[in-house]
RNA sequence: GCAGGUGUCGCCAAGUGGUUAAGGCUCCGGAUUGUGGUUCCGAUAUCGUGGGUUCAACUCCCAUCAUCUGCCCCA
């Protein structure tokens, strides 16, 4: 019988990693809240059409990336690409322009891609993100860029870059949009089949292009930055100098276009410098997408977000495992569990307390509590039944307590080593 | 979708045409009769799958699947 796998591109997350990324959530949890944000759950699946209509019918999620299949009565749904699109179509339904604005979310979970899978790649992958909807001033786009930034230092990480750029508003974009085309059309003789086909699809694209080559027949490219009007100006220099005040450092980088088509203004992403992503090294990334919320039906809102790939952040950040906690040690599995019971109960659940069930040799049992790293071994053999005085053992220190009673089991073991 | 690498026990890994497929680690069981990861003993693989070549295949060929890496693109 051959073993079953996980389907392609997916992964369990096994106890050891889980523990690691419970500590990213929970770090992020924390930092989200203190910023004023508040989760928001929305299903793993929306109607396909949301999606084609959100992120754009040439982008390439859209065009070959999405777990798209029809149900039991023929509706044409698909997983998640990401979560922008369905907090948007949730923000609509509900009527959440009434609420106080900027309305500021966090979302955390799976989302499908049906890609290649490679490093820091997957098909399904997870992310944690925020979005605020409902304010235009950069002040709200240079918050959650330093909420992100925040967490990221948080969980240790200082190998990060943060790139950003201006892809200004909708007049400024098709502007520099219909420029670039007409820089471009002279030369698709001699341009890369890829640049050939960016040209048709998303021109803005090309000039991310990695043939050097290429990249010499772009030097004298239009920049977008010469398109941008007044306003967009304004917008991208005070965001700039807002970043400036925080002393965030960041990298301009003209080439940075994103490949969703909801964004305009401001684009970034962060990157690490480690090499254990590879090419997959864009750890979080985000924009401001101010004309989504009225593509998709409600009021005209502007609005802005992230959002950062648990894989690859967790890749980067070194796991190590603590355990602690309290063994119990019994020729009686049954006592044992009673015991466990009690203790469980008496300190609160506030560290990890268990036992042999297989009522193993005193020496297996032993054995196990140290190499499953345990703080504490709890003798309860025949005689500590009897007497009702137990005998605690650190397994760290080496020290051994005689005699104690059951009350200062408790006292002893939580004082130094809560979960 | 394209290009390349890899597939021998849970993990690492020898074997490259010929009798019983090394070894290490982990895990499990046992011994050392209630105190430190020790030591000793034991158990655990038909070599991804299917086909072909051959007297003979883990070793050669083909296909297929899986996985990894790069491209596209992206978190």
């Amino acid at each position: 019988m051959s073993k079953l796998k996980a389907p392609r591109g997916t992964q369990d997350i096994l106890a050891e990693d889980s523990k690691l990324w419970q500590k990213i959530e929970a770090e992020a949890i924390k930092v989200f809240a203190a910023a004023g944000f508040n989760e928001i759950r929305t299903p793993i699946f929306e109607s396909t059409e949301l999606f084609s209509r959100a992120v754009g019918e040439d982008s390439d999620i859209v065009n070959k990336e999405m777990y798209s299949f029809t149900d039991k009565s023929d509706r044409p749904l698909t997983l998640r690409p990401e979560a922008t699109a369905a907090i948007v179509r949730a923000y609509n339904e509900h009527s959440l322009e009434r609420a106080p604005k900027p309305h500021k979310l966090w979302y955390r979970g799976p989302m499908f891609r049906y890609e290649r899978p490679q490093t820091g790649r997957y098909r399904q992958f997870h992310q944690i993100g925020i979005e605020a909807i409902g304010s235009k001033p950069p002040y709200i786009d240079l918050e959650i860029i330093q909420v992100g930034m925040q967490l990221l230092s948080n969980l240790g990480l200082n190998d990060l870059t943060l790139y950003i750029n201006s892809l200004g508003n909708q007049a400024s974009r098709e502007a520099y949009t219909k420029a670039l085309k007409d820089f471009l059309s002279g030369l698709q003789e001699d341009v890369c089949e890829d640049c050939q086909r960016r040209y048709q699809q998303n021109p803005l694209r090309a000039l991310d292009c990695k043939q050097e080559a290429d990249q010499a027949l772009y030097k004298n490219a239009p920049s977008l930055q010469d398109y941008l009007d007044e306003e967009s100006k304004e917008i991208w220099t005070a965001m700039l100098q807002g970043l400036d005040k925080l002393a965030i450092k960041y990298i301009v980088d003209p080439r940075l276009v994103r490949g969703l088509d909801y964004y305009s203004h401001a684009v970034f992403e962060i990157k690490t410098s480690s090499k254990e992503l590879a090419g997959q090294n864009t750890v979080l990334a985000g924009g401001r997408y101010d004309k989504l919320v009225k593509d998709l039906g409600g009021q005209e809102s502007p609005a802005v977000g992230w959002a950062l790939g648990l894989e690859r952040l967790a890749s980067l950040i070194e796991n190590k495992t603590e355990t602690g906690g309290l063994y119990i040690i019994s020729d009686s599995a049954m006592d044992a569990q009673i015991l466990a019971r009690k203790l469980r109960q008496d300190t609160n659940n506030s560290i990890t307390i268990d036992y042999d069930y297989n009522s193993s040799k005193f020496n297996k049992q032993l054995e196990r509590a140290i190499k499953r790293s345990y703080d504490w071994a709890l003798f309860y053999m025949e005689d500590e039944r009897n007497s009702g005085k137990f005998k605690l053992k650190n397994l760290r220190e080496t020290v051994e307590y005689n005699d104690l009673d059951y009350d200062a089991v408790v006292a002893r073991t939580t004082s130094c080593n809560a979960l």
